[in-house]
DNA sequence: TCTGGGGTCCTTGCTCCG
DNA sequence: TCTGCGGAGCAAGGACCC
């Protein structure tokens, strides 16, 4: 769901657009999450539906029928709640949305093998090879719009271009359900009428420095100085805004795209002071990282964590280790040493969150044992818990400290399994 | 109004090293 | 031995994306 929409600016030329070298389709599911959550609710199509969770979540996604009442993405759910009180709330659920994009990657990959999923919702797809054995660019792309509606019953929205920021422009624009095609000849034209927060990367706080420096659309930033510009915003961001303006995008569609980190981080349901429930939270995060990093095939090297404060203030602490890891404990006891680093003493604290940076594939880690490296077996007591999850579900073991005491709420809705718990060597707090 | 969770990228400042 | 300099790597924070 994109978070920002713009009207399409009117087109130029008469008849149809002429798609010669447009070879980038940006394919966007319209309200993703909405629209899968309704397959089997059809009878609240038409109707106002946010999709969300409890306490201080946020909406994750709403039909387009909420969002006339002013509802968006990543909005705090209590205030969509206030603005659409009539709107049906539904949770979400992930594990029927991740069915639903394979099932559409997998469409997309029937047409090309350069496909670059942005998110479960969205991807670039290179057609340049597909164009002589399928058609033009727009008759692939309504090929694709058609198989997604028929196949999967929601609907999607392409944008055709000959670069990845002017499709994915094109793609919002064409929202919903539509199809726009940005002809080669007419890119400056298209972007030059976008305002500022148009650009890939223009946020909330960058659009407000261009305003003040009296650049409200996108012709205004491409008639800017290229010096100005990096003098304003640096030299990337500088650089990066003047190409974008003059429709200049050299990046390529990537089928092959790696994780550079791999992390969690939890809201809890109340802002909490507790030392003791801050470590037993860090240590379930850890461990959950760890797990996935594993999963991903990969170790990282440089643990960090987030501290959220009640006042919202974030911190962010990193420690980057000898060797990489993939050990829950590891990353554990780097991730308490880090928080404990704070000298935090009952400061009310509101999230907290556990990362991996520097990934690496577990086949390319160097793993050479120092002589003072002790045996301890944690990788292989994590290989055990790895399998006994696979084989019994995502909790069934878990460390000792998350088993004993009490349990700390938290504002999503993760499972909560009690299982057959056993108290891996990288679980206790000792 | 009251702000999730998963990420990436960039900038700035610091330290280390040759 | 001391100082200055530039590059690399790291740490922290901010902005942005979906």
């Amino acid at each position: 769901m994109s978070r920002r929409q713009f009207r399409p600016p009117p087109r130029t030329g008469d008849g149809p657009p002429d798609d010669t070298g447009c070879t980038v389709l940006h394919v966007d599911m319209d309200a993703f999450y909405a629209s899968a959550s309704l397959i089997d609710r059809p009878e609240l199509r038409g109707t106002p539906v946010i999709i969300g969770g409890g306490g201080r979540s946020v909406v994750l996604s709403a039909t387009y029928e909420a969002r006339a009442f002013g509802v968006t993405a990543a909005m705090p759910m209590t205030r969509a709640r206030r603005l659409c009180p009539h709107a049906t709330v539904i949770s979400p659920d992930h594990d029927r949305y991740a069915a639903i994009s394979e099932a559409v990657m997998a469409t997309f990959r029937s047409v090309t093998d350069r496909v670059e999923p942005l998110s479960l919702d969205e991807a670039f797809l290179d057609i340049a090879g597909a164009v002589r054995r399928l058609g033009p660019p727009t008759a692939i792309a309504q090929w694709v719009r058609d198989t997604i509606a028929d196949e999967q019953g929601i609907t999607c929205s392409v944008g055709v271009a000959s670069t990845k920021f002017v499709a994915k422009l094109a793609s919002g624009l064409a929202k919903p359900d539509g199809l726009l095609v940005v002809p080669q000849a007419e890119v400056i034209v298209f972007l030059h009428q976008l305002p500022v927060g148009a650009l890939w990367g223009v946020g909330e706080r960058t659009e407000e420095a261009l305003q003040r420096l009296g650049l409200h659309t996108v012709a205004d930033i491409a008639h800017t100085p290229l010096d100005t510009l990096r003098r304003a915003f640096g030299e990337a961001t500088g650089t990066h805004l003047h190409h974008l303006a003059w429709g200049r995008d050299e990046r390529r569609v990537l089928a092959e795209t790696r994780e550079k980190s791999i992390g969690s981080d939890e809201t809890f349901a109340a802002d909490i002071d507790d030392p003791a429930l801050i470590h037993r939270e860090l240590l379930r995060l850890a461990d959950r990282t760890a797990a996935r990093v594993r999963a991903a095939g990969m170790m990282g090297r440089t643990v960090s964590i987030k501290v959220r404060f009640a006042d919202f203030t974030t911190i962010t602490r990193s420690r980057t280790l000898r060797d990489p890891t993939d050990v829950s404990r590891d990353i554990f006891v780097a991730a308490i040493a880090l928080y404990d680093a704070l000298g935090l003493q009952r400061a009310r604290i509101r999230l907290v969150g556990v990362r991996m940076e520097g990934l690496i594939d577990s086949e390319r880690a160097a793993l050479q044992p120092r002589l003072d490296d002790p045996d301890h077996g944690w990788r292989e007591a994590d290989r055990a818990v790895d399998q006994a999850s696979a084989r019994f579900g995502a909790g069934a073991v878990r460390p000792a400290a998350l088993v004993r005491g009490t349990s700390i709420a938290h504002t999503g809705s993760m499972p909560r399994k009690t299982g057959p718990a056993t108290a891996g060597p990288g679980g206790d707090l000792s």
